[in-house]
DNA sequence: AAGGAATATTCCTGTCAAGGAATATTGAAG
DNA sequence: CTTCAATATTCCTTGACAGGAATATTCCTT
């Protein structure tokens, strides 16, 4: 698992940037006019995203559009699988003990 | 989202720790030991860790026995829901464009 | 060529977090 | 009650990072 990842969200604005880009491609001033931030700043926090690989540009003439990049949220996925095997095993503990107070009802 | 999952995380000691609970409640000696942390980072750690409810700690006696907790890792499973859809929008988007070119195999 | 819009960068400052070293706390055993 | 082992906490220093303000860059328009 990539730190950067987490370095990168870690911070409030950043992971609203985040959440802003799921809807689509944005422009840094459409950017920072949505979250209330000062330009200089949402570039800033465009330019750590984007070496977590978080984002991708697309200039277009004077704009840039920055777009969300699904690679580094993937590898987060994959490193939740080792997790999702512990939750579902307890889960699987307690779906056991249930069945077990099912099968005898009245103890 | 909680941020403070994101942050606990973003420390490499820590993630190693998070990893190495994976397999286990681990006293704070062990953890130390396996990581080569000195004690007084080990403990400093597992705060941050414990505050960002990542850790659980159950004393005995001397020891205290430190256990990962799932929740903020389910937390950041949901909140990956979001963009799990937009990954397989664009994963059919390229199945389509792939079964285009088999339809159209020399052109 | 000049001006203006969109964006990036630099400099400065304050805050926060991490590691090292030393020390405090807690519990068990003699 | 003293000692020792395990752990937590404090103090200090250093480095990273975020925001503000100002400035630089780039590209379009006229």
């Amino acid at each position: 698992m990539d730190i950067g990842t987490f370095s990168a969200l870690a911070e409030p604005n950043r992971l609203r940037i985040v959440e802003l880009l799921a809807h689509g491609p944005l422009t840094v001033g459409e950017i920072a006019e949505r979250l209330n931030l000062r330009q200089p700043q949402a570039s800033k926090h465009l330019r750590v995203l984007l070496e977590a690989r978080l984002v991708s540009v697309h200039a277009d003439a004077n704009r840039r559009n920055y777009a969300l990049q699904m690679e580094p949220l993937q590898e987060m996925d994959a490193w939740l699988n080792n997790y999702r095997r512990i939750w579902n095993e307890r889960f699987d503990n307690l779906d056991h003990y249930l069945q077990e107070l099912q099968s005898k009802p009245e103890q």
